[in-house]
RNA sequence: UUCGGCAUGGUGUAAUUGGUAGCACGACAGAUUCUGGUUCUGUUAGUCAAGGUUCAAGUCCUUGUGCCGAAACCA
């Protein structure tokens, strides 16, 4: 990347380096809180930070910030470093948590102390948060803001030893309560919580806040640029405020702005309303912008990597178009797809003058973009399967698949004539007869004679039968948080954002496939076992991801 | 309300820090094609507004407008 094409965040840091700054050390983290489950938005930071360490020569730790027991839970710290692993990253062995940090956190709160910069206020938390007061006016300051050093130690040990109750006395910095930042008049930095924690277990029962344990964490692990969302600029002037007066080592906390896509929503809080509503079928929902949600639709890391490589950062805080997203995972896609023939509609297609009993193997390419992919074997027989789509028995102008009198290709087989078209009685088109072409044999004719449309085939008696999901957007708005006309984002839901299709014909080689497998089905898209409920005898296919069909954008208009 | 951040085609993101507004997605048109896919080519359309400084402003200054964030013993 060259110098004057980064984003603010290298320009900052290519600045940094070149002025010998830490000596041109670039040490970066991921800081997740294992409260939830990663979504996309998380790959953005996720390949932001390891990715600047990667590419500065430098380090990026994997590191929880687990200040808050009654939200956390260990299951969440598995999931979250299988979903980092599996976007290709290595925090080697730099996994560290912020309650690894917790005496240290403590000795410095005593220090604070010590200097007369913070003490232990005992109102109430509506006490506290009126004091602190609106912007406009200053704050007041609490009536225990000027007891004594020696008081103030001897209390924060006793809260320290659980001898007061959740709520009757907290730490505060001694600040400023006429500061025009909030942030600034008097933080709290400890709270009373007499909860187990998912690692300490019962040896804490005061908890250091974010703003008192994030910075200094950065510090400890030697951070020399500590990357976040913009909401934490307001932050910032209390990150550095901790540091300099504790005197150690000070990280830059540089602020971008989170990532958004229409369509969907990205919040954990929401996500869990859909997941809890059952709007869903949970975190793994191929429909979510979860990770583990994505990776069951059939997403591909590298994929995700483009994406979060191709949408920048910066700190505008914009809404980025789910076609980016279907367009970077199609490219990666197209190139390692094998490709299937898939009739995920069937409608009966009878071949007169093919013999009864007889079948033979017709050869496929595996990947046209990939010589290397090789070839695969594919049964034919008098009695197929075609996409229902592919007939019309009136078709519009410019249709160019099967039609009475019309001929087309099957593809990789032979052309076929459509002569009769059999119907039930209400009206329903139930099987097509054609004559085939034993000359057009692999799917050329000899006499040099074309066809406008290429079809695509299985055989009805070596077919397998599965089941077929087909996603679409979760939200029907594009921004569906916007609160216009009072609405939240549950009004906007797409009530067919799932579309299964349960007698779909598969070729038999599809019998075999295994999840985590990407496989293009000709002419209808990208889609893969569905890691959860396929089963051996029961195969149910994730559609990742359609083709472009500028067909249907032509019908539509 | 106060404080803070931000503003470039439909969307997102660049512009050697004052010197030809570029890239990607989308949309549209065409070429190629045994996938209405892929690939290739072309078209489209932008500096929030008003002043100012300057030979020259997306970039600097002033004012205004709009959007977002914060005012948790969450992170």
């Amino acid at each position: 990347m060259s110098e004057s094409n980064q984003d603010f965040v290298r320009q900052i840091i290519t600045a940094d380096c070149a002025a010998g700054k830490h000596d041109g050390r670039v040490h970066t983290r991921f800081p997740p809180e294992p409260n939830g489950y990663l979504h996309i938005g998380h790959a953005k930071s996720i390949c932001l930070n390891f990715g600047i360490a990667q590419e500065f020569g430098g380090k990026c730790n994997l590191r929880f910030d687990d200040t808050n027991p009654e939200k956390e839970d260990v299951e969440y710290v598995e999931c979250i470093k299988e979903d980092v692993r599996w976007l290709g990253f290595d925090w080697e062995d730099r996994l560290f948590f912020a309650s690894d940090y917790f005496q240290q956190l403590f000795d410095w709160a005593v220090k604070l102390v010590e200097k007369g910069k913070a003490y232990v206020d005992s109102q109430s938390v509506e006490e506290i948060r009126k004091g602190r007061g609106m912007g406009g006016s200053p704050g007041v300051e609490s009536p225990y803001r000027d007891r004594s050093s020696d008081e103030n130690l001897d209390l924060l040990m006793r809260m320290k030893a659980g001898e007061f109750e959740e709520g009757s006395h907290v730490l505060r910095a001694k600040i400023d309560m006429a500061a025009e930042n909030l942030l600034l008049r008097d933080p709290v930095l400890y709270r009373i919580r007499k909860v187990a924690h998912h690692r300490t277990g019962e040896a804490w029962c005061i908890y250091p806040t974010y703003d008192w344990a994030h910075g200094q964490s950065d510090s400890i692990e030697n951070i020399t640029h500590s990357v976040c969302t913009l909401e934490f600029v307001n932050h910032r002037p209390l990150y550095d405020w901790c540091l300099e007066e504790l005197e150690v080592f000070h990280p830059q906390q540089i602020e971008f702005a989170r990532l958004n896509i229409n369509h969907m929503v990205m919040s954990k809080r929401k996500l869990l309303q859909m997941v809890e509503a059952g709007h869903v079928s949970g975190w793994d929902d191929p429909r979510m912008p979860t990770l583990i949600g994505m990776r069951r639709r059939g997403f591909t890391p590298a994929a995700i990597r483009k994406f979060c490589e191709h949408i920048g950062v910066a700190k505008f805080n914009g809404v980025h178009e789910m076609s980016l997203l279907e367009f970077v995972l199609r490219e990666d896609l197209n190139k390692c797809s094998e490709r299937r023939m898939a009739v995920v509609d069937p409608i009966k297609v009878t071949l007169s003058n093919y013999p009864e009993g007889k079948s033979e193997d017709l050869e496929a390419i595996n990947n046209p973009g990939d010589e290397s992919a090789g070839k695969r074997m594919v049964p034919f027989s008098r009695q197929l399967y075609i996409e229902r789509a592919d007939f019309m028995e009136d078709p519009p102008k410019k249709y160019f698949r099967l039609a009475p009198g019309r001929e087309v290709r099957l593809r990789y087989a032979y052309f076929i004539t459509c002569q009769e078209v059999i119907k039930d009685d209400a009206g329903e088109v139930v099987e097509i007869i054609c004559s085939y072409d034993p000359a057009t044999r692999g799917g050329d004719a000899p006499d040099g004679r074309k066809v406008k449309g290429t079809i695509h085939w299985v055989s009805a008696a070596h077919a397998v039968t599965a089941e077929v999901r087909e996603y679409d957007h979760l939200f029907n708005d594009p921004n569906p948080d916007s609160g216009e006309d009072g609405k939240t984002f549950l009004d906007h839901i797409n009530p067919d954002s799932l579309r299964t299709r349960r007698d779909c014909q598969l070729e038999p080689s599809l019998e075999n496939a295994t999840p985590g497998q990407p496989y293009q089905f000709e002419r209808l898209g990208y889609f893969c076992v569905d890691s959860a409920d396929s089963a051996p005898g029961r195969l149910v296919f994730n559609r990742t991801v359609g083709l472009r069909d500028s067909w249907a954008k032509k019908q539509k208009k």
